[in-house]
DNA sequence: GAAGTTTCTGCATACGTATGCAAATTGAAG
DNA sequence: CTTCAATTTGCATACGTATGCAGAAACTTC
């Protein structure tokens, strides 16, 4: 309990030896003897001495930092996946640095600049890409990038994702199965290689089964572009009989168009199918049938990408797909003897 | 584009000047002719340089860091506050550093300990407590702090919360206004401010109209456990009418439980109201009524308040109360004659 | 063009820590 | 007790930047 900052100086004074013996005492693995670290250990207790994490950085060139770059936090997918991420680092002594950002290029590359300026040890992109010169720096100031939930064709990026394309078909297959004659999609942002993979899986599993996609809207992955697509699809006298949605974000506003303003029953009338399963879709109000991305584990792997990078030097280029399965609830019609396992 | 990191003496080599120019111009407000400043951006350029912003604050003392700590981001409430604070920090050239704790003191110690090591310039708490010793600490080392939707007897403390007793009172005359008999309170967690004040103030508010709590039950913020609790009360024959639960969180269980489990019907045989106003609460799945925490005034008291002590060297403890306003949807029976305006 | 004033610039040092190196201490072995 | 190896310690320096100070340069003004 003392003044202002305490440095390694003033703890050596008081405990009488050098400063540099205070640093090894604080440096895990330094060679110290019983004695030293007892003595050093009682005067830093004394004054309240702890390391200054920016001045060993400085030498040391490990900030122990990572820096997360997110656009929204209104999809509860993400905070949930910062949460977990930032529990995950944290065992590992590293702490969270967060940029928000647009998902625009030019905010992307601003935002960027402001975080290699804080020698961030490594960057995690959560559903945001970033231009090709800015790979490039990263990438000469050494410092390795993950893209979370988002794939980019560039040799440099690592990236985690689940395996979109397949659940894109699962999607396909339960549908078709459902025996749902007019099947519509409301994508994701088709700027991004979620919202494309599932969309390019989902018409892959119709057509191999035969059946026909009769439209497509991109939803933004935005609650009232979403909405007004649902509006539009639905305004004809030829309504769809399924709707898969690019993510629950919005298959949760489409839902609510489709009960609350247009009066149709789900399933009776329609199924809705979202991706991700984000905790909201279990809830009995939505009952969302939903393909859930494994979060838990992307997290995992993207810290141990991450981890592998920064400690033990890795320079394997990780492009990682997770599986993840479709979980059944009340929001879309059953097929017949599928295995009915609700959850 | 370059290869690892450059510093401000290659830039200077470069330029042919010193190197206390070339940090001048990258310092805002220092003195510099135009030529120099020509010759060294050109340079800087050239060599991709861009000031270190950690050796930079080992010197001025200012790391430009906040440190946000975080109990749960599951509560809607939070993800939405950390995109509010984080672009209003960054607007000012500030950039938060996020920590996760469980909402126990000896967490909270921990990992605060863990932020001042980074020499972050200021502290912002969501929701959770902190000790005295901690509160000590944090002020010996210069470090302010803001509670943010907490509150606490330390005045040391800053803190900024919605005007919570009112809020409790506000939602009791509009029950006992809709002629409710028998009413429930399910109550934020009895260990924070912000839950207990709400009860204070909805008890001091029923009693003021003469009507009776009949039952009070702590649902610790926690969807389970709200679950469980409206489980409980109304399990008996002599079910209440009206249940004014802690915050917006746990009130979407409530709901869920009383719609889906009890079959019981919003608000016809019962009326549920929460606090907070998250954005899902509008939505018309639940559409639920809710007095509004005003998250963009609190933000802004929040973030004026931590760079006044940072910037301007303030050292008045602010205590801010912002109030909040019932926001009347579908949950709750409406009063006769209740101004109506739904929204 | 000289004297005085203002604006710029470079030198040197400081911030708080980690670490290579050599000196000092300890312990083991004979 | 001596010798040698192993361990521990202190000294000095480095990390990348900002800034007080004094000297140099550029302008004013007469």
């Amino acid at each position: 309990m003392v003044s202002e900052k305490v440095t390694s100086i003033e703890v050596a004074k008081r405990a009488g030896v050098s400063q540099s013996a205070v640093s090894r005492v604080f440096t895990p693995g330094a060679s110290v003897s019983p004695k030293m670290a007892e003595k050093v250990l009682k005067a830093a207790e004394e004054l309240g001495y702890r390391p200054n994490v920016l001045a060993r950085s400085l030498i040391t060139g490990r900030s122990r930092i990572i820096g997360l770059v997110v656009a929204y936090l209104e999809n509860q997918f993400y905070p949930d996946a910062l949460e977990k991420l930032s529990n995950a680092l944290q065992q590992h002594g590293y702490h969270i640095l967060v940029f928000m950002v647009s998902n625009d290029d030019a905010s992307v590359d601003k935002v960027m600049g402001e975080l290699l300026d804080y020698q961030v040890d490594g960057i995690i992109t959560a559903s945001v890409g970033m231009s090709n010169a800015l790979a490039a720096r990263c990438s000469a100031a050494g410092v390795p990038v993950v893209l979370f939930n988002r794939g980019q064709d560039d040799d440099r990026l690592n990236q985690v994702t689940s395996n979109n394309l397949d659940g894109g078909r699962q999607i396909a297959d339960f549908l078709v199965a459902g025996d749902h004659k007019k099947i519509a999609h409301i994508a994701g942002w088709s700027g991004s290689s979620t919202g494309r993979d599932r969309e390019a899986g989902f018409r892959s599993g119709l057509e191999q089964a035969g059946a026909e996609l009769v439209a497509c809207i991109d939803g933004m992955y935005n609650r009232e572009t979403a909405a007004a697509a649902t509006r539009e699809l639905f305004s004809g006298k030829d309504r769809p009989d399924a709707v898969f949605v690019g993510n629950d974000h919005m298959a949760f506003a489409v839902m609510d168009v489709l009960r609350f303003e247009l009066k149709l029953d789900l399933p009776g009338d329609v199924s809705v199918v979202g991706y991700d399963d984000v905790p909201l879709a279990s809830w009995p109000a939505y009952d969302l049938t939903t393909l859930r991305q494994p979060s838990n584990r992307m997290v995992e792997a993207t810290v141990s990408t991450l981890l592998g990078w920064i400690e033990e030097g890795s320079k394997d280029v990780q492009k990682i797909e997770i599986d993840g399965s479709l979980m059944i609830r009340g929001s879309a019609r059953i097929p017949e003897g599928w295995p009915d396992e609700r959850l």
